[in-house]
DNA sequence: AAACATCGTTCCACATATTGGAACTCCAGT
DNA sequence: ACTGGAGTTCCAATATGTGGAACGATGTTT
């Protein structure tokens, strides 16, 4: 593959052959905002137009992607079925959930589990105020981790080489005034958070929302987590989230301690 | 590929290739319930062991699948975010959410949004009387056709020849006393399905529980669904069912027009 | 302790499935 | 009729995936 390549820019697919590729096409489609034409997709992901024909019907046929009449492609149901065993199935977001809901009614704000994934907090479950009815808005989201509580607590769980590492990978995107510009701003927060235990997010993804958030991490699982108290900063001042803080430590502890005893410990040591 | 193959089965992964058989493994992964071990997986999908172990490697390297220190696989977080877009960005469950809470504050009883993909329903939105909490439980989740109304409903909306293609790649698998046993005994219920212009499900996936359903079907945009309203035995009789019948029917037609309006009649005409 | 299973991993010659440039069709605009 | 853009099809070349077999590592039985 890429047998013919003047320059010397790869195109990254990874190592993962066909599938790479195919997850490569997925993803441009799946996190576009409006259905994808092929000629969209084309520039999205850098591939010969025949191969990336055969690549899309191939995702049809296996109901990934659903080709529209007007020949657009956006993401097919079964998506959704592999989800929901993924979600369903999640040991980690059952045991947490008792302690999320006790968070929601310590703080009556809105309570997030979120996941470290790569660069990205992938947001697992959530308690809200006002239930607004169903998949609870935003599980399965994906926010950057350097403008998130979530995000930066769990870096601050990991090795300062592992962080360094993730951080050197981020694309960091000016979304308010005080997000993080640069890998240096932010590993340097992400040694006070090491320090107290807990960060904050003041405004750095979305103007007007705040959080508190503490890590959760059991290596033993290779689980790398943190929950967060969020709210709008009209309603929820620094000093409320600064005293929230140790509830939101200890309920992350509480949480760890739960999935050590009850995801037992690990036998292989590998 | 399936080279040296002395009997005549052939293992059905597809005309998708090396697509294909990733997915057969991950379907196996994902709708397994428990995390499966390298043995497992070898025996769901019929790969030989090389190249079953590949496969992994790739599904683990794309996020699609986890695995664990134990070397048993489970579902990645990769498929949560996919999810996420696939049903946040959905237009016609959009479209259909209102109707949904009409027909709950209507009725008090769960009111499920399915869609019919091969021979399953996946259910795409849920409101129900209590909502305890997040993931509305069952977004995403797959059911046969065969046994739950919106199944049925949706298989009425096709042309016959349609539905019985459908119906004969079925598995009938009796999960009550009252579940349909052959594609015979179902399309039979069709017929009286078509002409009434509802299905019921009167205990046939799970006991104690039945629901009306009625179909939703917008041929311009290949879709094929239904919502049903659904309740337990002893709360809600076949009495009280039929009752509804009309409501839930003029629900699902306001659902089909609406759609119809907002997702624009086809230009294409393919 | 040796022999035996079971499980997961690695290897490599082989050929199939993927590749990607190019030609082709269809349609809308001029 | 010409032009340009979008999507689809074709096919020789070969990189990629295949799968049988051998290998280690664990745990179990004799």
């Amino acid at each position: 593959m890429n047998r013919t390549r003047a320059d010397g820019v790869q195109e990254e697919t990874g190592g993962t052959g066909t599938l790479g590729k195919a997850m490569a096409v997925l993803e441009a489609v799946a996190m576009a905002d409006r259905p994808q034409r092929f000629t969209d997709i084309l520039q999205a992901v850098r591939q010969p137009r025949g191969t990336l024909h055969r690549l899309l019907a191939h995702l049809v046929e296996e109901g990934l992607l659903v080709q529209r009449r007007d020949l657009s492609y956006e993401p097919g149901l079964r998506l959704l079925k592999f989800a929901y065993r993924s979600w369903s199935g999640n040991r980690f977001r059952d045991i947490a959930e008792q302690h999320l809901l006790r968070l929601h009614e310590l703080t009556g704000e809105t309570v997030h589990l979120g996941v470290l994934r790569e660069t990205e907090i992938i947001y697992v479950d959530k308690v809200e105020s006002r239930q607004t009815v169903r998949m609870s808005s935003q599980i399965g989201k994906a926010s950057p981790a350097y403008c998130t509580g979530i995000g930066k607590a769990a870096l601050s769980s990991l090795a300062r080489s592992e962080a360094e590492r993730i951080a050197a990978r981020m694309e960091f995107h000016p979304f308010t005034a005080h997000t993080h510009r640069s890998a240096a701003s932010l590993l340097a927060e992400i040694e006070v958070i090491r320090r107290d235990g807990h960060a904050f997010d003041r405004e750095e993804h979305e103007a007007e929302i705040c959080c508190v958030a503490a890590p959760i991490a059991v290596p033993e699982h290779d689980l790398v987590a943190g929950i967060s108290v969020t709210g709008p900063s009209y309603r929820v001042s620094t000093a409320q989230l600064a005293a929230w803080a140790a509830d939101v430590r200890r309920a992350a502890a509480e949480i760890e301690e739960e999935v050590r005893i009850r995801l037992g410990p690990r036998r292989d040591g590998r």
